[in-house]
Parts: structure tokens; sequence; C-alpha cells
DNA sequence: GACTCTACTGGCACTAAGTGCCAGACATCA
DNA sequence: TGATGTCTGGCACTTAGTGCCAGTAGAGTC
């Protein structure tokens, strides 16, 4: 009656200036929190935020992917730091990277403690996240791999260093969010960073020196 | 006609002696080389192996647990071996632990070498293997934090201590999967596991002194 | 105002994973 | 012979996710 006379009319352009992607994410958090993740449906979500079931995965590939963060444009971003940084010591460019991260979760500190409160308790959700983790770890990685010779051992030294650094990250943010936010996190960050950065040092040094003709 | 008129009993007995379980893992893992992992579905795995589609569900929880070994035994025996060491060096536990999970992947290479072969396509698989892996960084994390002081400074050295010994096994196993499972992965396991304890040893010697009255 | 182009939504039909439930088959033991 | 426990087959059902097409609104063009 709104406009015309076909039954997809009135919900055609949604009735509140909300952009139809926030309002399902809303729509999503809440209908978690209240009944939990598995028992709430995809048509639970449409039907609350007023939208046709179709639409929903028109803006999120798959269920879990509501309550994850654009994970996507962080590592974009991690990448692009790290390529430009040729000429930082690599274990610097690597604290700075995790620095990135940690405040892409920052950046929006209700939906991570949301995200926690959720992961927390539904396992695939937990694994998703992991999964996510694995990607950042990943990154570092290849870039560290891409600064150090072509050796068995600076291939060692540049996993064990990125899964380290994330480790450490990790751990922060994890008794930031046991703590429901209410602490400021940046200086136990730092000095984690630093710990890491430290222990690390000798090792990447050592692989580097490896790259030497003498050398296996 | 084989025993009765009653149309599921010729099938109800498996007509080979192989148990269900296995025939339903070697038809899936047949059928994923051949057509990929997600152009086979469960009614092609049941129907190579002779067996209804429920009876698949009955063996397996999901089609993703098919491929991927028995962890949660793994597990048991790697959190046996941890509560039973107590008198050992932390550390030194911790790499007992990683070898025990390394010869789990070892008992069955081939399978081990199928799994490679899929997780390196599928993105579901990966990031499933990575969930596994870190239920693994999970259990060494929290031996080590059983070890050590309940501080903030332990519980970053336990999760990078952890961390970094299963960046260590995850590198020497792929390794060993690049070259196809020719080479002995041994001799790498025990230089990167030694390159790790004797980096780690200081972190938490550090760690473990803090517990004093005087400390934080 | 009529037209086109583009970007978005609604809705239907369909595939496939996974679950609940019950009945039948078989082996074992009494 | 009968009772019991364990396994399988088969059916119906829910839910996630996809393909396809029609309809709608807005911007620009003539």
């Amino acid at each position: 009656m709104v406009s015309t006379m076909y039954p997809n009319s009135p919900l055609a352009v949604p009735p509140a200036g909300e952009p139809i992607r926030e309002r399902l994410a809303r729509a999503a958090f809440e209908l978690f929190a209240l009944h939990g993740y598995e028992s709430t449906t995809i048509d639970d979500i449409t039907t609350a935020a007023g939208v046709a079931r179709r639409t929903f995965f028109r803006h999120f590939p798959s269920k879990e992917d509501v309550i994850f963060p654009d994970h996507d444009s962080v590592l974009d971003r991690v990448r692009w730091y790290l390529g430009a940084s040729t000429k930082t010591e690599p274990i610097f460019a690597v604290a700075e990277a995790t620095r990135l991260i940690f405040e892409s979760f920052m950046a929006a500190p209700e939906q991570t403690l949301a995200r926690y409160r959720l992961t927390r308790e539904v396992a695939a959700l937990r694994d998703r996240e992991v999964a996510s983790v694995a990607r950042y770890e990943r990154v570092l990685s290849d870039y560290l791999r891409s600064r150090l010779p072509n050796t068995h051992e600076a291939a060692l030294a540049a996993h064990v260093a990125a899964a380290s650094f994330v480790a450490a990250h990790n751990q922060v943010l994890r008794e930031w969010l046991r703590s429901g936010g209410t602490e400021d996190p940046h200086p136990a960050l730092e000095a984690a960073l630093t710990t890491i950065a430290d222990l690390m040092a000798p090792l990447i040094a050592h692989s580097s020196r490896q790259s030497s003709p003498s050398a296996v």
C-alpha cells in the first residue's frame, strides 16, 4: 500500500535509514546473545531485520561471518605496511604489524567483547577465530622469510618469531577481554612486544648470518 | 536373497570383512582425490562404501572428520604424559610432548600425506587443521601455566613457549610433507626442539623466579 | 515525461549437511 | 526359545547456502 501493489514492494527499501548490512549484524548479535548462536537461524535474523532471507547472503557469505570483523582489510593493511617497510629492522616491522592487528580489535571494543562472549561458548566460532589468527601469523612469517636467507634454519626462525608475536598479541588481548575491557591494554602490549623482540632478535640475527657462502 | 526377504537385509552385514568405518574412510579419500572434496557428497561416499547414508554419521560426526585422525586420543595421551611429568623440567616435558604429537602424524604417513594434499586445496579443511593444532598448543600452554607462578609474565611465557614449540613442530612437518615424505624428519625435529628449548629456557626461568614474595 | 542503465532486493526452487526416530538384523546369553 | 544390546537401514525433517529471475529505486540522458 505504501508505493505500489507489488507484494515485495513495501520492503524493497528498508524503512529505517540504517544500512541493511548493519541492521543484519545488529539483529544477529542481539539474537545470538538472547537465544544462543546455534538456536538462532538465518530466518530469525532476517525476520528481525525486516529483510528477505536471500538478502542476508548478499551481505555475509555465511552465518559465521556476521560476527567477525573484516579481517581481509586488516590483512591487506598489514601486508601493505610490511611491504613498505623494507628498510626497517625485520623484527621491529613485525612488532609494528602486531600493533596494527591489535588496534584493529581495539577500533570496535564493544564488538570485540561481544564476539569474545560468543567464541567462548561456540566451538565453531572459536575455530573460526583461530583460523583468522593463523592468517595473520602467516602474513608475518611470509614477511620474515622474505627478509631472511632461504635456509631451513631461517624458515624455522621466521615461523617461530611470527608465532611468538601472535601468541603475545593473543595473550594481551585475552587478558583485556577477561577484564571486560576495563583496563588499558597498551602498556601490557608494549611490554609483551619488547619481551618477544628481545627474545627473537638473536634467533633472527643468527639465521641471517647463515646466508654467508660458507653455510650449508 | 542372501539371507531374508527384507529389503535392507542384504547389506545389514557388510559383504567384505573390512570394518565399515575404514571402508568409509577409504572410499572418502579415494573420491576426494578423484573429484575433489567439495564435489564429493556423503551420498557418493556411502554409495561407494555400500552403506546407508545414515550410517556415515554414526562413524563420523561430519564430512570433515573422515579426513582427520583421532586428535582427541592423541590429546588425551599428551595430557596424560604431561600430567605424569611433574618432576621433569617443564620445558623438557613440553619438548617431549611435541615429539608425541609429531609421532602421531608419523604413525600413518600415507594418510598424513593424503590429508596434506587435501588441506592445501580446501580452505575449510585447512581451517580445521589449524583448529586442531590450536588445541595442542592449548594443552601445552595449560601445562606450562600449571608449572609456573600465577603471574601475567608467566602466562605470557607459557603461551609464547607453547606457540614456539608448535610452530617448530609444524615447520618440520611441513618440510617433510613438501618433500613428499621421502626424508627422515627426525634429525630436523630434534634440531628444532633443541633450538626452541634453548631459546625459551631463560624466559621460563625468569618468569619462574617472579614467584618470589617481593614480586608484583 | 519517457527512456536506459545500474545496483539492489524479494522470492522461489534446489542441493547438501546433519539430526531424530523407529524398525529390522544379528550375536550373545540365559 | 526368548530377552537384551548393538548395529544398520530408511524416512522425514531442519538448516545453511546457491542459482536464477523478476521487480524496484535512483541517477542520468534525451
